[in-house]
Formats: C-alpha cells, sequence, structure tokens
DNA sequence: CTGTTAGCGCATTCAT
DNA sequence: ATGAATGCGCTAACAG
C-alpha cells in the first residue's frame, strides 16, 4: 500500500484517517489560516500528508473558498519577443503574489481572443491581462467588452496591456513620446531629411509611434513628406520589402529611415545591404523596441528601449492594488532612446 | 436584476431556474455528452445561460467528473526565444486537444522547479510537462523523481523536452547529432583548425553538442585542443567573455569558433569585432539553436536549426496518445545545419 | 482546541 | 427524456 500504488490522489480524508484525526483538524494543519492546532497533531498530520503524498486538490479550494488563486493571460503570440518579455513580468509577479497563471495565445485574432476570454473565465481567475494590439472590428470589440465587464461584475478585474481603447484598466507604453524623444535626438544628430517604414494605419502602436515622430520632427521645424512613409507589415519581412519599394521609389535626400519596430528595422538593413545602400554612411536606420537583436547587428540599432518586464509587473501590480474605480485606470511606462551606431552624428 | 448588476457568477442553477428546468436537465444541455435532451427544453437552457452570461465553473467540473482539462508547462525562462518557441509549440498543441495550459518558471533553478511541480501538482493536470536542462543536484532530482512518479501513479502523464536523465517520457533535439553534422560540413567548406566556447560541463546540452563536434571532426581525422576549449557562461555574455579569454590567450592557427548556442556565438562576434578579429576573415564563426538573430548579424549566423516548436507539439502528442509504458520512450528530433555568411568556403 | 456538519458548483447515478 | 438525490474534495461555520 506504498504511495506508487495507488490509482487516485490521496485526499484530505485519506490524510485524516492516516494521522487518525478529523477532516477539519487536517485542513487547518495544512492549509488553514492561523495557527490553531495542538502542535502534536499538526505533526502528525504533516507526516500524514508527506507520507501520502498528499497534495491539496486546487479545484476543491477554489469551489470551497469561493475564490481561485488563478491568473490568466492572453497573449498574441509567446514566441514573439515583444510578448515573451511581457509575459515574463507578468508571470513573475503573478507567481510572488502567490497566484498560479493560466496561458492563452490569441494569434492576433479577435475571435480567438474572444473564445479564450470564454474559456478561461470558467476557471474563475481573479485576473484577467489581455496584451496585444486591440483590433479593429467593432462588433467583436463589443462583445469582448461585454464579456470583461461580466467578469468585473462578478469580482474579477481585468488589466489590458495595449492601447488604452476598450473601458478598462490599462497599462501603455508611451509609443507617442518615445518616438518623439528619438526624433529629436536625431534632429539633435545632425539629421534633417527623413523617411519612414509604417506598419498597416489600423495599428494604433504604429499610429501612435508615427505620429510622435512626426511631432519631434515638428518642434525642429522638420518634417517627414507622405511621399516618403511607406506602409508595410508589422514584420521583419515586412520591413525589408518597404525598404526595397523605397529604394525603388527613390531615396532622394533622405539621411535617415524611422521603421515603426525593430524587426522592422532589421528586415530593412538586410535589404539594403542588398540594395548596395550602405548604413549608416548612404542611409542612418532608427528603430523601436530595443529587441535583443538590436545590439547585435551592424551596425548596431539606434532605437527606443520599452521597459517590458515592467509593463507586465505593473499589469499584475494593477489588478491586484485596491478597488477598481469608476474610471478606468491608465498607466503609462516612457521608452529610454538609445543612440548606437546605426544613427551615427552627422557633420 | 441584468447580469452586470449581480455580484457573484451565474450558477448553473440560476440557469436552471431560469429557464424553468431541472438542475440535471440544464447540466446536460449544456455540457452534457451526448444530446439527450428535448431540443424545446435544450433551446430555453441556452437561451437562459446566454442571458445569465453563464460560463460553467472549470473548478467544479473537475471536482465532479475527477479529471480536469488542464496541462501544466514547466520553462526555464519564458523570455528566452528557445523556451518560448518550444512553449509555443506545446500551447498551440493544447488547445487543439482542449486542454487549458498553466505555465510556471523556473528560473533555472531545482528547487523552484521542485515547488513548482508541488504546486501545480494541486491542479491535478492531465499533463506535465517539464522543460529545461537538467540540474546536477543528486538529491533535489530524487525528490524531484518522487513527486512525478507519485504524479504518474495517479494517472498524470509526464514528459521532460531535454536530455534523457530521469526516467519519464522525453522528447530531446539531437544536439550530438546536429553538432557532428555541423562539424563535417565546416570540414567540407574547407576549416581544419577549431576553437570553442562551451557551456558548464555540468550542462548536457553543452556537453553533448561539444562531443558532436569533436566526433564530427575526428570522422575526418581533426581534433579540437583542449586548450582552444574555453569553458563559458551560457549567454550571450558569457560569449563576449570566452572571446576575449580566446583572444587574450592567442589564436593561434584557429580557423573556426564553435560556439555551443548562438547567443554565445552572437556575443562573442560583437567581442571579436571589438578585438579587431575580422569575421570571417580572420575567424569564422558557428552556432547552434538557428534563433532568430542569426540571419541579422553580419555576417550571418552558421547554426544548427533546431525545430523547437515541433519539439513541444512532440511532447502534447507523447502526453496525450496512448498509455505510458514500462519503458519510457524517447523522442528524438534532428536538427538541420544552416550554413551562412560567417562560414564561407575556404580556398 | 477539536470534531461534525453543511454547503461550494457541477456531473451523474437512480428513479420516474 | 426528465427530475431528485448523491458525491467529488475541501473549507467554514457550528457545536462540543
Amino acid at each position: 500500500m506504498t504511495e506508487t500504488l495507488r490509482s487516485s490522489p490521496a485526499t484530505l480524508h485519506d490524510v485524516a484517517r492516516e494521522a487518525g484525526v478529523s477532516l477539519a483538524t487536517a485542513s487547518r494543519s495544512l492549509n488553514g489560516s492561523t495557527r490553531k492546532v495542538n502542535e502534536d497533531y499538526r505533526a502528525r498530520v504533516l507526516a500524514a500528508a508527506e507520507r501520502l503524498g498528499y497534495v491539496a486538490n486546487l479545484s476543491a479550494q477554489t469551489i470551497a473558498k469561493g475564490t481561485s488563486s488563478t491568473l490568466a493571460l492572453l497573449v498574441s503570440d509567446i514566441a514573439d519577443p515583444y510578448f515573451a518579455a511581457i509575459a515574463a513580468g507578468v508571470l513573475s509577479g503573478a507567481e510572488q503574489a502567490g497566484l498560479i497563471t493560466t496561458m492563452g495565445i490569441t494569434q492576433r485574432s479577435a475571435e480567438r481572443e474572444l473564445d479564450l476570454v470564454k474559456t478561461l473565465r470558467g476557471q474563475r481567475p481573479r485576473v484577467l491581462i489581455l496584451t496585444g494590439s486591440r483590433y479593429v472590428d467593432a462588433a467583436l470589440d463589443e462583445a469582448l467588452t461585454r464579456e470583461l465587464q461580466a467578469f468585473e461584475s462578478t469580482g474579477g478585474r481585468v488589466v489590458m496591456v495595449s492601447q488604452r481603447s476598450l473601458p478598462f484598466d490599462t497599462v501603455q507604453t508611451d509609443n507617442y513620446g518615445g518616438a518623439r524623444e528619438l526624433a529629436e535626438s536625431l534632429v539633435g544628430q545632425g539629421y534633417r531629411s527623413f523617411a519612414a517604414l509604417t506598419g498597416v494605419s489600423s495599428l494604433m502602436t504604429a499610429r501612435d509611434r508615427l505620429a510622435g515622430f512626426r511631432d519631434g520632427l515638428a518642434a525642429h521645424g522638420l518634417s517627414l513628406p507622405d511621399e516618403r512613409v511607406v506602409e508595410t507589415e508589422f514584420t521583419r519581412a515586412g520591413g525589408y520589402d518597404g525598404a526595397g519599394r523605397l529604394v525603388a521609389g527613390g531615396l532622394g535626400d533622405a539621411e535617415l529611415l524611422f521603421a515603426v519596430n525593430d524587426v522592422m528595422a532589421v528586415g530593412a538593413m538586410s535589404r539594403l545591404r542588398e540594395e548596395g545602400v550602405d548604413v549608416p554612411s548612404s542611409l542612418a536606420v532608427a528603430g523601436f523596441d530595443d529587441i535583443s537583436t538590436a545590439r547585435d547587428v551592424t551596425p548596431a540599432l539606434s532605437t527606443v528601449r520599452l521597459p517590458l518586464e515592467q509593463v507586465g509587473a505593473a499589469a499584475i501590480e494593477l489588478a491586484l492594488s485596491g478597488q477598481r474605480g469608476d474610471e478606468p485606470t491608465l498607466v503609462t511606462l516612457g521608452g529610454e532612446v538609445v543612440l548606437r551606431a546605426s544613427t551615427p552624428a552627422r557633420g
């Protein structure tokens, strides 16, 4: 009758019997709030639990207590370093808070996101964190909002990590401000003429960064001519293609190319090299995000570093601390301009 | 009495009452196995559930059925692209199988790993997947083995993703074979004299790759002199430092530097550039893993591509298909040598 | 301080 | 085909 021969997990009942105490005493010894149990009994219970390999059934505890110790996290794509970094922050924060986290991948699909929210609500998590750019489907957005509000109305907390577009607490990075600062730094480096690679305009992230960059230039009386802005995909391949289109259309007097994220910038650099456009002497390049590749490309890429792990941590903090007010809270984390070899100072 | 005013989630009981049917009928309509309920009633139940925003309580279902629909995944560090890729494979596989996955981060600590296993066992997951290199602490390993065996003896399935060292089903990548093939390819490119950067010898991954590389050279009558093998950390910083030590010690006639993983190779390239050692003309460099940065560095890095997402998928498949036999199953996924500009053909 | 008992939300026998 | 009743593993009153 050793532990390894059982075919179903030991229950609290088993432990109580093995220790010769009541169910309640066993419960109190193992998980009970404050010690209110004879040290002698307690030891016997612990020993019995150890002997039986007992592990409390979390589902049962959740049911009995009426509150779970779970956090649900939704990300677009965990293999994307951007989300991976945020997830890392969330996971470590959750663990510190004693929460187990369950994760779902939306694959950048609003339908899947909605489905996952429904599924994960079944867990009765204490917190639901949604990460990733919002979509533009109004119907789906509305359905999602309803679902999330229902969740909140039953005691759950939802935190969005992205742009503030739905009426929930959200943590965002300062895309506009970071891009604006980047532009100003670049002007400080002596650049005067610019081109840009941006994502589809429905992506708020892309829009905000481009707007910030533009305004940063405008502050110095400079501008980004529309014909030098190419809209492409938010990926490495998009950057590669976009750079090709830019070159084909003629670089003109452009001195610096701003890509709204690093992977696009890296793709662009690759294409520029193939096209025989030297970076940075013929065209400087700057990105946004500071992915780890940024410092390893040649020349190393100037960019804006986002405190991604902190974003995850902030999301947890927001979710766990205090009550949800009437007005959703908005936490904005600033980026930091990092100038590297891809944008050297100009004569 | 609209849904948003409730302060606790609707229960099946609420739905039954709202629909004017019994609890059992409601249950059968919403989650019951095969349709055995009048279409009329069924519709009423579904409508009531919709109206109330009812979502089945997963914990309650788990308790009632005695089996959960959860999978637990442990990774060392989710921000590491290696684990992120595997996690992506696991998550998508789990979802296809209708499993919710909960995740834990071990931070490469054997203690934390053991703690997490205990905690996650509380969820009564159907499957437990452990990812990451095994450690060398015998006591901890034994405790972990016991815990995992207890889990298996109560119906759970465990799959290890890493080297085969514990007596459980495992999915591994062919580190030895990949490195061996890489070495042979490099010899084919005309390289004859080598140096290497390896991780601490307790890391089996590092050991296997180095052994494979050595044997690949040996197959052609070549070898890797011990004084040209520097042991350093398994990280970018480790590669950076290691390359520095190598240069300081004198490169001798070394033509190619093999780093046991890509991040180390990238760190090394960075250091070599700083030291004025041109890559590849003075020293070629090759890595292992094919992280996305590999093709973006200059020169692009030769390496061995590992089918990481497939590894995750294979782990799930192994866990879900068939019974655990007496002997643990071992699945090995091969890598693929990818030659790039960092190791051009030599005269 | 300890033991008894009544739920928690749901699935599932067992009758009907 | 439907409903009433039992139990899953556990916590939290409630008595003793």
